[in-house]
DNA sequence: CTGAAAGCGCTTACAG
DNA sequence: CTGAAAGCGCTTACAG
């Protein structure tokens, strides 16, 4: 049996196909009855709009994307992207839009797979993740005339941002820390040239500074597992080891807890340990895991927002999301006397 | 400035849009020099075909669909999907296909994500994860129309799939056990209800017997690490305890282990632990977690080439992959005398 | 090997 | 408030 199109309703309905069109489309210029009418008529036949017809017409293609260049192993240790997605999907279902997502290996093969979303037209706009410094997307997204969104504000860029202030949560776990005691803190950071590596390590230091300690002992890393354990190791190899360390997401410090439990250390009690992020796991590990969190879904709620806004509108506000605070838990008490 | 069209390339290349287009879709009956001169024009001129008026005239979308309905909490805490995602994209982009994700809420969710897309014409095509016992989703999307591979293999699903024998992981880890000398073995299983945590459940059962000790030490969960914990103390609450528990993912061991070290159990002497998918995070954490591996990446390449083949034919063949085996690491040892 | 033309199913000025 | 018609950019019989 044929898919009914347009013209069907529009037969059955006994009016022409522009008025089932503008009906559909929510139009001024049909009266009410006939709106109804042509609506019942259309769900009584199982009519729904073909797509890519309506693509054609419109130049839209009622997509949204997302394309990632991270190690799948990286990101799959990291809760964020899950949610996030939930999130976006949540909105987007709603207003019949769908999102295309892509993985990819490097920067480059990043930057080829939005000119070909462009080219393509695969999507009416994007969302632009894992922010860097001096970071071209923008002004490449600008040039193939992608509408996007940021999350997190880069310099130079005219799109839309969508921000959650991380800061707080470092901030927060700095001052938890300096108020159980400890006056030797270290931080395990993300790579510098991610904007939210860099912000959170940029966080610790103020904070350290505002608490009159040295913020200095900072070691970057990529975020990954294995290289928290190693920047642990480090950090524990030297003269003075820290009393405690500010891990800037759940699976290094996960990993940062492997190593100080592999030298018999004890914790709390010899090393105060944070994450960020706030995990699933982090709950479960031992000691249950002090992580700030985050809230990834409505994350992805508000960026798909302003992304459909900038879209239909050719415009929208940035949107400021509020910090969701620490999570205390079992892994942080005051160091040894 | 306007996007070229195939009308453009056309009148560059002093050729009709049926031959453009017989070019571009590689069908016989164009002499080679003109194919390359069309082919030379149109990459000049910087044409790239309009997705949405193809799929107008082919009824095709281009485009895949992966739709799963969980906690994204749950997905999170699983390493499968970003890599099973990578792996399925790697084709896809390389025959210009696209990937739509969709995370919904609940089983009923999903089923209407289905019909939405099959309406919509979204996608060509669907890949079935984390199929169910009776699992209604093969029988649907029949009735839908819509290809589907399955990962795994349902009771009267007619759809191709593409299967790795978790068996082996769970077979393995029993073994290895049995060989350090454990009797007394427990098992933190995923819902029966999802068909691979019923066959790792079995696997265990088969492979206890195989060793000719008890297997009726199950613990079912919903594979989230805090069901995994639960589990964990209730096993470990018994009047004899068991000396090694393989948990069916590697978020449950991990929980797992935080439960054993809370009690103050020594790990791995007092509690050997195997966890399953081998996560990144698996070999950092203390001790180092034993854990089956998988290759999620493989599944997905074999799973989209399955589907577009699928697509493309009408027909696709079964797919079996090689199981990848146990990684032992610090997690599993004799048990005490 | 090549071209003129219909058709895919919508949207949208335009004219009434 | 309503309708006839063009157009979006492809593919594909069909005729040469």
């Amino acid at each position: 049996m044929r898919k009914p199109t347009i013209l069907d309703v529009a037969r059955e309905a006994r009016v022409s196909k522009t008025l089932v069109s503008f009906a559909l489309n929510d139009r001024p210029g049909v009266s009410h009855e006939t709106r109804d009418r042509i609506l019942e008529v259309a769900s009584r036949i199982g009519y729904s709009r073909s797509v890519s017809a309506r693509s054609l017409s419109t130049n839209r293609s009622y997509a949204v994307g997302l394309v990632m260049a991270r190690d799948p192993q990286v990101i799959a240790a990291d809760p964020f992207f899950p949610s996030f997605i939930a999130g976006v999907e949540r909105v987007l279902s709603e207003r019949g839009l769908v999102l295309v997502l892509s993985f990819v290996e490097s920067v480059e093969a990043e930057a080829a797979s939005y000119r070909t979303l462009a080219a393509d037209r695969r999507v009416d706009g994007v969302l632009v993740t894992d922010l860097r410094e001096d970071d071209p997307r923008p002004a490449l997204l600008t040039d193939l005339g992608l509408p996007a969104v940021t999350l997190g504000r880069v310099a130079g860029s005219v799109a839309p941002a969508v921000v959650m202030d991380d800061t707080d949560g470092i901030t927060q776990a700095v001052a938890h820390l300096v108020e159980a005691g400890h006056r030797d803190i270290a931080h395990v950071a993300g790579p510098t040239h991610l904007l939210h590596g860099a912000r959170r390590r940029a966080a610790f230091v103020a904070a350290c500074k505002a608490a009159g300690i040295s913020g200095d002992r900072v070691v970057e890393t990529d975020f990954s597992a294995g290289r928290g354990a190693e920047a642990t190791e480090h950090l524990l190899d030297a003269s003075v080891p820290p009393t405690a360390i500010v891990f800037a997401n759940d699976p290094m410090a996960i990993a940062g807890m492997g190593i100080a439990h592999s030298r018999g250390l004890r914790l709390p009690d010899d090393l105060s340990v944070t994450g960020f992020d706030d995990s699933d796991i982090a709950a479960h590990v031992f000691p249950a895991l002090t992580s700030a969190r985050t809230r990834p879904a409505r994350w992805g709620e508000a960026a798909a927002g302003a992304l459909l806004d900038l879209i239909e509108n050719g415009s929208a506000p940035d949107v400021d999301l509020e910090p969701a605070g620490l999570v205390v838990r079992k892994s942080t008490a005051p160091p040894r006397p």
